[in-house]
DNA sequence: TCTAAACGCTATTGACCATAACATTCAAGA
DNA sequence: TCTTGAATGTTATGGTCAATAGCGTTTAGA
C-alpha cells in the first residue's frame, strides 16, 4: 500500500499486460484494508478464516479446518493454539489423534460481529459490479486456483 | 498449497461466497507456482518484478521503481542490493539523493529468460479463458486495485 | 501383528509488508 | 541567502503467512 504521487517521469510498465501481477496486487491490497478492518477485533485474516469455519461447522476437526482453508497443520497448530488462549475457541479430542473444534460464547459473538464487518468489506469492494460481472469474476477465480492446484499436484508427483 | 484429498464429511463453507477470499486464494495458489518457476533463476516475485521494470526502463531511479511496484523505500533497499550484490543490477547516483539503476549484461540476459519464463506462467493459467473474459477479468482487477488504494488513502488522511 | 497413514506439535526458515527513526540532499519560499 | 520542508536512501525491527523437517502418538488396513 502507498500513495501514487504522480511520478515525475513516464516510465513503461512491462507488469501491466501481467494478469498474474495484477491478480497479485489486486488481492494485497483488498488483505490489508481487510486485515486492518479486522485489528481491532484482534483477528488476523487466517485467524478470522478459521474462526468463521468453525462458526459454521461446529465440531469440526482441526485437520479438516485446515485443509478448507489451505493452511497446513504445522501451521493450524499455534493459529488454534492462539484462538484457545484467549478463549475463543474450544479443543475436544474426539479420536485420539484429532481435536474437535468448537467456538466459545466470546468466539460466537466476535464470530457475529466479524460476519457483518466483513459484509461490508465485501459490499465495498465488489459491490460496485453488477451481477453478472460478479459471476465471471468469482468462476474465473475458482478455475484458476483448480488449475492451480492440479498444476502444484503434478508437481508434487514427480 | 496442499493436496485436497476427498475430506471425509462434508461441511458447509461459510468463505464460498466471499469474493475477496476466492481472490486472495487464487492469487496465493498462482504466486506459489510462479515462485517455483522462478526458484532455478535464482529469483524472487518481488525481485523479478524489479529486474523486469528497470529493464523495461533502464536508468529509472531506485524510489520510482518502488511507487511502481507498491513496495516501500525501505524494503526497497535490502531488494537492490541484493541484486546489485549478484551482479544483476547497477546503481549509479543521479542526484546525490537519488539512485538510478540499470541492469548489468548478466540481468539483462536473466530478464530474458524470466520473461519467456512468466510467457509461459500466464498463459498456462490465463489461456485457457477467452479474450473478452481475460479483458473483464483485468478490468475488475484494476478496478478494484483502484478503489483498494482510494480507501487507503482515506484511511490515512483520518 | 505390523506397517503405513493420519494427526498434532515444535522449531526453523523465508518472503513480504509495515513502522519508526536517522542522515543526507534538494527545492522553494521568506 | 537562509531556512524550512520534502524527498531519498538506509537500518532496525516486528508481524503475517507459508513451507519444510522432524518427532511422537494413534488409527486403520493388509
Amino acid at each position: 500500500m502507498q500513495t501514487d504521487p504522480s511520478s515525475e517521469t513516464e516510465y513503461f510498465d512491462p507488469l501491466e499486460q501481467l494478469y498474474g501481477y495484477h491478480l497479485r496486487r489486486a488481492s494485497a491490497v483488498i488483505m490489508a484494508d481487510l486485515a486492518t478492518e479486522l485489528a481491532p477485533c484482534g483477528l488476523t485474516p487466517a485467524e478470522c478464516s478459521v474462526l468463521l469455519v468453525v462458526s459454521a461447522n461446529s465440531g469440526i476437526r482441526q485437520s479438516d479446518v485446515g485443509r478448507r482453508l489451505g493452511i497446513k497443520r504445522a501451521n493450524m497448530a499455534p493459529l488454534v493454539t492462539g484462538l484457545e488462549g484467549r478463549d475463543l475457541i474450544a479443543r475436544a479430542p474426539t479420536d485420539g489423534r484429532s481435536l474437535s473444534l468448537t467456538l466459545t460464547a466470546e468466539g460466537e459473538t466476535l464470530a457475529r460481529t466479524v460476519r457483518t464487518l466483513i459484509a461490508e468489506h465485501e459490499a465495498r469492494f465488489f459491490g460496485e459490479f453488477d451481477a453478472p460481472t460478479r459471476a465471471m469474476l468469482l468462476k474465473c477465480l475458482i478455475k484458476l486456483r483448480a488449475t492451480a492446484e492440479q498444476i502444484a499436484e503434478e508437481n508434487a508427483s514427480s
